[in-house]
RNA sequence: GGAGAAAUACCCAAGUCUGGUUGAAGGGACCGGUCUUGAAAACCGGGAGGUCGGAAACGGCGCGGGGGUUCGAAUCCCUCUUUCUCCGCCA
């Protein structure tokens, strides 16, 4: 979401943005929504005159009703009463185009970022940096469902009868693991200095719609019957809508936080529920980055975020590239965002396991988080980064560390949350 | 889940019963000064107060959110949220 009165001062900038995002369609916006803000002034302009006149004469009232003037007072009531009648359809008209300019700057795209490579769709993201040789082993590489099924390490079936499709137990070692992955994931994110938090699990409707498009809600989020509250698809929603309305300081700057949470996503209308095994599902665990900078800042803060995934999962032996994002493929409150995406041995291919994107300050218009800095408050830039999202993470850690003869070896930075074990043993049935 | 109390600006806190120059007393913090080697404390002085429009003058909104009554609402009514106390239930 764009600053109405930066997208007056630079229609040519703001349309030359929706050519590069492919979107056309919504160049005759930019002029309609700025003559709609005109008439919204004007009428703005009438309407504080009138309620001027209103403060004015309702204090003379008191005025008059104390001197014991009546008939004075009775007179200026009348003018009153006129008065609250004709702003009755002033303010019905203005708050109209107040939502018509909203619901117009809603669907206006950020500013995305100089750098950002020009591109229709996602077949045109670039690489950026391969970190880690792909290796292409000797043997070949099961797919992680079968590996699980070796370990004794996932029910899919059970799940299927308590929950349905898109759920899964994750039994034994495997567990384990899982969990000691986010664990890690978590001291990871401690020793980069980050703020650990647990947040809700559960948000209300206006946060909700605060963090995300209505079609975005419709896809994603599940809702708890009888209640004005929904399951989180992301920590990001909590952490940020943590923030709605609010002003922080600026020596509180930058906030980097890394958050544990349970996600929930219906998946509607994204293919690949029915597909076999843990790659995507209704329900996963994640540790996220949060951060809230100044905007100045916000470019080094997202080199840092995703750097830090890909040094996360290096440290796992699991070699990743970043994908950058292109223009049309870019989500439209995002200035920035690149995939990293860990090595498949078995698809000999990249797929992705986190996302890092930078929305300048969109998500901070649309919420209102400011800070309060030496001249004036302003709006913050918000980040947000995947470190690790599982099962997706340990299905690139199991394919990475498979070894010829069926066992896993476990990544040392693992073997600490995994009482010292080294090796996950396939069971023989 | 039940009963009660509360929410005022950066913080504390008057005002709400009895509606009318209340942008909202008084403090603290803040800024300047006296004193001090320096600081603290004390004392003296000072401005701003949130947000939107405006170059400014000025004006609108605004006392937890939303709605209502009224010529006029921080103040009266309804509703929601949050916090605290007590009871119940519970990992």
């Amino acid at each position: 979401m764009l600053d109405i009165k930066f997208l007056r001062e630079n229609k040519d900038a703001v349309k030359e943005n929706l050519k590069k995002k492919f979107q056309e369609e919504k160049l005759p916006l930019v002029d309609e929504v700025s003559e709609k803000y005109d008439r919204k002034r004007n009428l703005q302009q009438r309407i504080d005159d009138l309620r001027k006149e209103r403060n004015e004469t309702s204090s003379l009232i008191g005025g008059l009703m104390k001197d014991g003037k009546k008939e004075e007072a009775e007179e200026k009531k009348k003018r009153v009463v006129e008065i609250n009648t004709s702003l009755v359809d002033l303010e019905k008209e203005a708050e109209e185009l107040d939502v018509e300019i909203k619901k117009i700057m809603m669907t206006i795209p950020q500013m995305i970022d100089a750098s950002v490579p020009i591109g229709k769709d996602d077949s045109e993201n670039v690489e950026n940096e391969k970190f880690g040789e792909p290796v292409v082993p000797t043997y070949e590489i099961p797919h992680h469902a079968d590996i699980c099924a070796k370990l004794n390490g996932i029910d899919k079936e059970s799940a299927g009868r308590t929950s349905g499709n898109g759920f899964y137990y994750l039994m034994g070692d495997v567990a384990r693991l899982h969990s000691a992955m986010i664990s890690y994931a978590r001291d990871f994110m401690i020793d980069k200095g980050f703020n650990y938090c647990v947040p809700p699990f559960m948000i209300r409707s206006d946060v909700v719609t605060g963090v995300m498009s209505f079609t975005e809600m419709e896809n994603m989020m599940y809702k708890i019957e009888n209640e004005d509250l929904y399951l989180i698809g992301t920590s990001e929603h909590s952490m940020i809508g943590k923030f709605k309305d609010q002003i922080v300081k600026e020596a509180e700057l930058p906030i980097a936080m890394t958050s544990y949470s349970p996600c929930f996503r219906k998946e509607v209308g994204s293919h690949g529920i029915e597909e076999r095994g843990l790659y995507r599902v209704h329900q996963f665990e994640k540790q996220e980055m949060v951060v809230l900078c100044k905007p100045e800042d916000a470019m080094d803060w997202y080199n840092k975020m995703w750097s830090y995934t890909v040094e996360f999962f290096r440290s796992l032996d699991v070699p990743v590239r970043t994908l950058e994002c292109c223009s049309g493929d870019l989500a439209d409150l995002k200035v920035k965002s690149c995939d990293v995406e860990a090595w498949s041995p078995r698809q000999q291919k990249y797929f992705e396991v986190g996302s890092c994107s930078t929305l300048g300050d969109a998500q901070a218009r649309r919420l209102s988080i400011r800070a309060k800095g030496e001249n004036g408050n302003y709006l913050v830039a918000t980040l947000n980064n995947t470190v690790l999202a599982t099962p997706r993470g340990l299905i690139a850690v199991l394919e990475n560390n498979y070894r010829e003869d069926g066992s896993i070896k476990i990544p040392e930075a693992l073997r600490p949350y995994m009482g010292g074990k080294e090796t996950l043993v396939p069971k023989n049935n």
